[in-house]
DNA sequence: TATATTCCCTCTAGTAGCTATAGGTTCAAG
DNA sequence: CTTGAACCTATAGCTACTAGAGGGAATATA
């Protein structure tokens, strides 16, 4: 089979723009072209870019896409560090988690006084204003 | 007290450039100058810079501070507004941190096969072009 | 074959929220 | 009065796209 980027994109989910913003950061590679310069894929760059858009999905960044297919064309190379890049990621995600939670705690308390009247007495305001009131360890 | 903006962002661990660029952005007012055309802020100016700062670490965009400086310079307006919008970052906030976990959820199963051999049968690499063999709903 | 519609092409610029650099001026201390 | 740190403006860069202009290509129908 031989898909258009339209196709490709109706496929994967990943918007046309987007696909050919991936060939110019090396992650699709260039495919052929038709005679009139449209770009023709494979079922190999179908699987590409499904490849990326999940990695994508999961937050991984460019950089760490290109790495991981760079690594995915050597097959004689070690596991490992596949592992360690999606590993560090894990680590990431897990800090971003705990942090998001601390904002959580502190915007429902913020959000939770009673805010009926003018802004002059408004606690939303005075909170953010005052940072001694929270628990200040957030940041 | 007058300070220069090197000892407001000493006090408030907002970096020079960032300062500037909250007064072309209009959260910060632009302040009175020296003769030699150096910025020359007031007590107003530290407390204004806190409350964005801590409005940022909240994750607050810079459109949703803006409109909180503005509510706070109109004290006779309701506070109604003020709360709505912490509440809708709220709500944000807890949408992007059920997500993460989604992911978290999968990077962990990803990580977590055998990854001692090559790249050719590499777990990471093999989940992460197969869409079908994860949980499927993140994204 | 003509035409209409839909698709595709490249290139440029815009988004958020900064950060960094270049090239020059001012301030404060000694 | 000189030195060195701090400051100024303006511009460009970062991530990961997205949108638009202005045009060519592919395809379906008449």
């Amino acid at each position: 089979m031989i898909y258009s980027i339209g196709e490709l994109a109706r496929r994967t989910g990943v918007k046309i723009p987007t696909i050919r913003y991936y060939e110019q950061m090396g992650l699709m590679e260039p495919p052929e072209r038709s005679s009139g310069n449209q770009r023709r894929y494979t079922q190999h760059g179908l699987e590409r870019l499904s490849f990326i858009r999940h990695a994508r999905q999961l937050g991984l960044s460019i950089e760490d896409i290109r790495e991981l297919v760079d690594l995915s064309q050597r097959p004689e190379r070690p596991c490992h560090e596949a592992h360690q890049i999606a590993a560090r990621h894990l680590e990431n995600l897990q800090a971003r988690i705990a942090k998001l939670k601390k904002l959580e705690k502190e915007l429902k308390r913020i959000t939770g006084g009673s805010d009926t009247g003018q802004v002059g007495a408004c606690h939303v305001i005075r909170a953010l204003a005052d940072h001694s009131l929270c628990d200040g360890d957030h940041g």
